[in-house]
DNA sequence: GGGACGATCGAT
DNA sequence: TCGATCGTCCCC
């Protein structure tokens, strides 16, 4: 398990923290059961002046109104109407950052996950879970809501001291084991496409696209 | 009121 | 590679 990561863990520049929450533990205590992941790829949306970031031009809207409040909340959007994504609301006070979560590695509650996600995993003989099945649970920002049974209602929560925090499972990701390169998906954001701000653990199998 | 679009996903 | 599908945003 771990301890809760603090207030300052999110409190700092957003491309340090999009970097350390690599590695850390997202739980999501909710009525049905505990489900978590270890965070493997995530992605920094730096506005004003990232044309891929919902922010951009300092655009402020009742959907991004997280994005502009303290560092540590939950920022929840809904994406071509049926999916939901999480990011971590980073920077300053009024500065409108984030770094949303895009893949994790199933650690806690894996038959909750694979049930919320109309999936069935099958244990091997000696009780485990192939790799193929547990990939599936929660590869993608869309895929690791749903698995974690988080939608709009969790919009704005701590995530320090919530359902929906964050843990440090295991010690931070060496530097050295850290990839970083342009972030997918934003084909419409001009120069903003090929900056480095998507982040993903070397090697690791659970990360939602290769980079 | 209406039109355009999307930080995705799953089937092909 | 392509289409689903609807909330959000912005313009009229």
């Amino acid at each position: 398990m771990g301890e809760r990561v603090p207030r300052e863990f999110f409190e700092r520049p957003t491309l340090e923290m999009a970097e350390a929450l690599l590695g850390t533990e997202l739980v999501h205590e909710t009525g049905e059961g505990t489900a978590a992941g270890r965070i493997v790829e995530v992605e920094a949306y730096i506005g004003p002046g990232d044309k891929a970031a919902h922010t951009y031009g300092g655009r402020r809207t009742r959907r991004t109104e997280a994005m502009f409040g303290p560092a540590g909340h939950a920022y929840v959007y809904q994406i071509r109407g049926t999916h939901f994504c999480l990011n971590a609301v980073s920077g300053a006070n009024g500065s409108p950052e984030a770094v949303l979560i895009r893949a994790l590695e199933p650690t806690r509650g894996l038959d909750l996950m694979a049930a919320r996600r109309g999936l069935l995993l099958k244990r091997r003989e000696d009780g485990s879970y192939g790799i193929r099945d547990l990939r599936g649970l929660a590869g993608g920002p869309g895929r690791l809501c749903r698995a974690l049974g988080i939608t709009k209602e969790q919009y704005g929560w701590s995530l320090t001291d919530s359902p929906l925090h964050l843990c440090h499972d295991i010690d931070p990701i060496p530097a050295d084991q850290i990839c970083r390169g342009p972030r997918v998906n934003i084909e419409y954001a001009e120069e903003a496409r090929e900056w480095p701000w998507r982040f993903w653990i070397r090697g690791n199998p659970y990360v939602s696209k290769k980079g």
